[in-house]
DNA sequence: TGTCTGACATAGACAATCTATGCTACTCGC
DNA sequence: GCGAGTAGCATAGATTGTCTATGTCAGACA
């Protein structure tokens, strides 16, 4: 069943596929299908919601991208990740770690007495 | 450290709040109270998000509020979930869950061999 | 009477995703 | 070599929900 990506969660996603990925750069599409496909088709990642992201990351340093050429030599940007967008990964997983384990405390409280 | 709430989460927030009070009734401020204070104060729940997301979920019937007075004698709504809040509290958690569990998929990818 | 404060409420700003659409350039068929 | 189909990139506008800022009302207390 499909879910929305929850706002200010995309950036996560994207830098944490590009981590992933290691050394081998990716472009829009391998980044889009592969949070697809790892999420279980829970995500869908929208044309109009990727490349905006991937603007506004090139603008803050995150990413950096160069022209290449895909398997049957079509035109693509491939993206790797930046020194500074390591750093962002962390600081997004620590954040995002904070808010999972608040919304945690709220649904599941530990039981005590009255 | 403080964390801005995700979007669409408050909702779940408040019906689950509403939920663990049982049979008692809360106000806004207990609402709010509650939420900031389980959640260990990384989330705070102001005023101008709090009572826009209570009439959305009154006007979805999720909630029923009535009208009585707090213990110093002031003027406040007390709201309590109806059956069909707690329909959609099951729906809500079900939910999160299928997300959380998609972005752990992509944070944590299971090792794999080359 | 006047100030303070708890509690409810609304308007507008803002941010990020989604829907819809368009562009460019390569491939392939004829 | 020319037109149709399509991969991949890109942008505009709508939508949604939270936050900031502000306002109102009524009770407590000096």
């Amino acid at each position: 069943m499909r879910e929305d990506i929850p706002q200010g969660t995309l950036d996560l996603l994207i830098l944490r596929t590009l981590a992933g990925a290691s050394d081998r750069p990716l472009h829009g599409f391998e980044i889009a299908n592969a949070i697809e496909s790892v999420s279980g088709r829970v995500f869908v990642v929208e044309e109009g919601s990727l490349y905006p992201a991937l603007q506004r990351m090139l603008v803050q340093g995150w990413i950096a991208g160069e022209w290449g050429r895909t398997a049957d030599n079509r035109r693509a940007r491939y993206y790797h990740l930046t020194a500074a967008g390591r750093r962002q990964l962390e600081r997004a997983l620590k954040s995002y770690d904070r808010v999972r384990q608040a919304i945690a405390a709220i649904l599941n409280p530990s039981p005590r007495g009255t």
